[in-house]
DNA sequence: CTGAAGCAAGAGCAGTGCTCGCGTTTGTTG
DNA sequence: CAACAAACGCGAGCACTGCTCTTGCTTCAG
């Protein structure tokens, strides 16, 4: 049922691969709102109007593009992980961290593509989700694997603010303690804060050194999952008395 | 030197006004992206050519949203702190935190305009910088209090990450430690990242009860800060020695 | 009062996303 | 093999955008 249409078929994904290719080329110089179909199709040598045989309007072809930017962070999460394979929980953690921060100063557009502003109205279609999901699935590996080693070291919380109505832990991890797994998504929010915010500028008169700073801010995250046990030692400053309200 | 000019001053500057009012509340139906010039002029019943002589361009008028944005980002987090002045640093701090995300859910478009993807090139000049420092100044005071009251809990982290050349302590507020300050920029980009994802659905099949995440990440940050010192307790899981590679 | 500056308007340029009707090519089916 | 239908590529065209330029008019300053 593929081959029988032979030819044809073949032309329609090698064009369909032609038109992302240049239209990926221009999201990489300019920027998503600056990718134009007549643009594409005039580097192409074809007629703009030909190009809506492939993709229905321009959004469809943004989203095509959104997918593919997250398969290529996904790969590259795993790739940094892949990397730091003997190392522990904690570097690990951080490389792929690294990584992640690596891909995204590396394709600031389409970093921007998929964490920054909704281009369209709100799109996001669900065939979105899955693509998304492969670079989180490797912090989630980490914390599989941490908790079933040595286990994780769960910071003290206010009682009041245990998450327990957060519905995630079926769908995302099923066999890690729901705070784990709310600690590891707002961890990885947090890292998109981290790196967004160095990519569009907000660090400019504020961070210089942003390898260090960024290396720092991983490892504090490494904290907040419960990678690293508290450390007996020189923690606290002058007067230290118990608790605060 | 200003009322020499009187009436044809007032009246520019009162069309100045109406042309960022009737942006801003384009901005807001629509988002950035769909905001049009001359959809304003239109609106205010002027031609179009004529709203060059109050903005040059179309940037410059989203420059001046923008530090509107900034400013009224701002008014929010003096107005949370100010709401929550009884209670302690740690409650300031989440009151804050709540603020600042509640602004930014009132304000999705606004939110994104100066949090999202850069509009133009690379715009940002520096008559943002100040108007941007407003809310984070709320945020500094805070730590400054509880550093003047209590002290701040620095968490133990691994000596090679200390933050040294990050350069914003004497800009930033200089009396402050740098790790400190360092640690701040730092939970101050993670909570943005919190609140991107969820104003950008990130967290649409992921996160249920928003609320109460938010109100969890939020502590959490407090303690990355080092407003909450370690508690005795019920601290690490199964099998827990010392230190983790 | 006169000249200069500020202002509003309209036409126009180059560009955009997208639609429609046309002829052609291709693959399938009788 | 012939005929038909689907897919394809093209060009014109619509409505829209940011922006410029020229033309008049109003207001202010010397």
């Amino acid at each position: 049922m593929s081959s029988t249409h032979g030819a044809r078929a073949r032309a329609r994904i090698e064009v369909t691969a032609a038109i992302k290719e240049e239209a990926r080329r221009q999201l990489a110089e300019e920027g998503a709102v600056k990718l134009s179909l007549r643009a594409v199709a005039r580097e192409l040598g074809m007629a703009s109007s030909a190009l809506y045989r492939y993709f229905p309007s321009r959004d469809d072809l943004l989203t095509a593009l959104i997918i593919d930017a997250y398969e290529s962070l996904g790969e590259a999460a795993e790739a940094a992980r892949d990397a730091a394979a003997g190392v522990g929980p904690v570097h690990r953690w951080t490389a792929v961290c690294e990584g992640v921060r690596a891909w995204a100063l590396g394709h600031p557009h389409e970093y921007a593509l998929i964490y920054g502003t909704p281009v369209p109205g709100y799109s996001a279609p669900d065939t979105t989700v899955p693509a998304a999901g492969r670079a989180a699935a490797v912090f989630i590996g980490i914390l599989r694997d941490a908790e079933r080693g040595l286990g994780l070291a769960q910071p003290p919380l206010p009682s009041e603010l245990r998450p327990e109505a957060v519905r995630m832990a079926a769908d995302i991890a099923p066999d890690l303690p729901p705070e784990v797994v709310a600690t590891m998504v707002a961890a990885w929010a947090q890292l998109f804060g981290l790196i967004g915010f160095e990519l569009f500028g907000q660090f400019n008169r504020v961070v210089e050194d942003r390898d260090t700073f960024f290396r720092h801010a991983a490892g504090q995250l490494a904290h907040t999952v419960g990678l690293v046990f508290p450390q007996p030692g020189p923690a606290t400053r002058p007067g230290a008395p118990a608790v605060r309200s």
